[in-house]
DNA sequence: TTAAGAAATGGTAGCGCTACCAAGCCACAC
DNA sequence: GTGTGGCTTGGTAGCGCTACCATTTCTTAA
């Protein structure tokens, strides 16, 4: 029981210009047990009888001792963290996903690991690549296309991995999102309802984004199934902001001063819209309707209120990593893929 | 040169499950090299000759070899991750400080690691300990208040550790921020200047949100300087919103009609008073002026455009993760603090 | 009382990598 | 021919922890 105390003081060991930090070895000597004794009380404590769990706590206490997660994972083949990969942290959507992951995984005792890609497949291969040398316990990934490299490796890497904010087939693993094509055909639907039939489409970004680029061909294949004129598109290639959905707003306008409803790619773009109009007079709706995408809380506070799809993307972010949890939990998630949905706002935009 | 070649497939080792990751030696044996030297062809390249760097490249491509960035780090003590330390993720100041920091660290090949505190101490300790056991490069996080332990034990680490968002003596190590009691004082002197007397400060979260109380009595003591009435406080204890916004600017006014400015802890509070205002014909600054803080980009686009104190939060985020990465590399920053300052908009709604 | 099993503890051997030092090799000067 | 020094390469020994198995101690039942 006491026999480690001689060899430990020998010299000669420690590298890492004397950093030497406390380690579970000394925290052993303190309490009298063996390291491995240690090790369990911290991390199977039902494992180790009350006396020298005691005995432990304290010397842990007393030492200051913080166990160093790096030479655990290695031991045990992985660390408590789960890399989190977004195309842009500039875009609310992903900020609010990331804040619902965050929140869920923390409770758990896993980190969340950023990364974003710049919506560039290389970067996020080489992302992808760098935090798996990390050995994760999963991996949260925004969408469903990925370099073949990425697929691969993630497929045969034996452990969970959730692809968000996109739904379809042929997923890596798990799976949750919206079916954005028919988010843009819901507020399609939705105006041609109302009775508008000059309807414009407005987005940002679709050159890279393509998940915005899916929203848009729900909306134009509702409007030809409707015999409508459908290709109606004015596009930017900034992100989007409140300036550019005023910029949209006032091109749209200029160009076909005849249109009646304006199909806005999200809240952001139909908020600088509103708030022009706001500014010059307009009407919405009677001059012109307004529909948005993501129910943003500005939008009803709008003046007229914004008619919006809404997407839970909070609980988007629970629900991916929740999946996640109940993989590792070994709860042997059945759901696979899970549609979290959307819901059209009717307010007084349209 | 094939020596290691016998020994290498001898049964017994790997546990794990037979994940068998294919490692260094595998491209070291591949390339016909020592393993050593397939290391520091990936970490110091110019230490390898080009002809032994070009098999070894191959290998690695080959075999589809990714470092174990764990048995790395705890060889070398440390891995190239800085956990930032953030009190919310649904607070949009502190996302895009988050963005600035990412965006540069990531661009010098280092990972965030994220957590949120929930402006509680001792969450934040835990977070703190728990973070320091990965051996990071560094750490960043919120403020200058902290508990005990969580200073003596940064403070005795050894590693950069930046405080943003607030400024003052008394720091860890590095400190970027602004002055908090500043801003509430400089948008306190606008109101006097513009003539306003009868003014209120509205706020949220001020129990524990120490750096809004800042502001707060920065607002306070300018009033009380200028002889006049300062202590018209309104708050609520919910997080910032722009309905909470709403209800604080309808309060307001109901308990005291008089009122002609009100001063908002942020742009959201002040952008949703605004929108109430447009809803309900109020005319500001006509019937009641209206200043915010931050800088939000919403607030140009509000009518009236927004009066406000910005904040350049990205760049607070940028400097964080310079100061950070210069010390890092040895440039031995000569700044250990730095203020980033805030700026006084004068817009329409004052 | 003793056998048989359950529970608690310890010893050993790595996890995959890099720090450190030693050795080999070559060019060049004397 | 020998020595010096720079440049490459390799061997060894851990980093601090935990998986695995062996051992000891404690229960419980016969």
């Amino acid at each position: 029981m006491t026999i480690a105390t001689e060899k430990s003081d020998t010299p000669g060991r420690r590298r890492h210009r004397g950093e030497h930090r406390v380690t579970i070895e000394d925290v052993a000597r303190q309490a009298g047990v063996a390291p491995i004794t240690v090790s369990r009380a911290l991390n199977t404590p039902d494992k180790v009888s009350l006396k020298f769990r005691k005995r432990i706590d304290l010397a842990v206490e007393t030492l200051g001792y913080v166990p160093n997660l790096i030479a655990g994972g290695l031991a045990s083949a992985g660390i408590r963290m789960i890399p989190v990969i977004v195309p842009s942290l500039s875009i609310l959507t992903y900020i609010e996903v990331i804040h619902g992951i965050q929140q869920t995984l923390e409770a758990s005792g896993y980190q969340v690991l950023l990364g974003s890609t710049d919506f560039n497949l290389e970067r996020e291969t080489a992302l992808v690549d760098s935090v798996l040398g990390y050995s994760p316990s999963g991996v949260i990934l925004t969408g469903l296309k990925h370099s073949d490299r990425t697929i691969r490796r993630l497929q045969s890497w034996g452990r969970p991995v959730v692809e968000m904010m996109e739904l379809g087939e042929g997923g890596i693993d798990m799976n949750v999102g919206v079916d954005n094509t028919q988010v843009g055909a819901t507020m399609a639907r939705h105006l041609l309802e109302r009775g508008y039939r000059r309807i414009a489409y407005l987005g940002t970004g679709m050159t890279h984004d393509y998940r915005a680029m899916q929203r848009y061909e729900g909306h134009h294949q509702i409007l030809r199934e409707a015999g409508v004129e459908s290709e109606r598109l004015f596009q930017h290639d900034e992100p989007s902001s409140y300036d550019i959905g005023r910029q949209l707003f006032l091109e749209a306008r200029e160009a076909c001063p005849e249109l009646e409803a304006l199909h806005f790619a999200n809240d952001n773009l139909a908020a600088g819209a509103i708030l022009e109009a706001n500014r010059r007079g307009i009407r919405v709706p009677e001059d012109i309707a307004i529909g948005g995408y993501l129910g943003l809380s500005l939008s009803e506070h709008l003046t007229p209120r914004l008619t919006t799809v809404a997407v839970p993307r909070f609980e988007m972010g629970v629900a991916a990593a929740r999946l996640l949890l109940m993989r590792l939990e070994e709860q042997a998630s059945i759901a696979t893929q899970l549609d979290i949905g959307h819901q059209l706002m009717v307010r007084e935009s349209t």
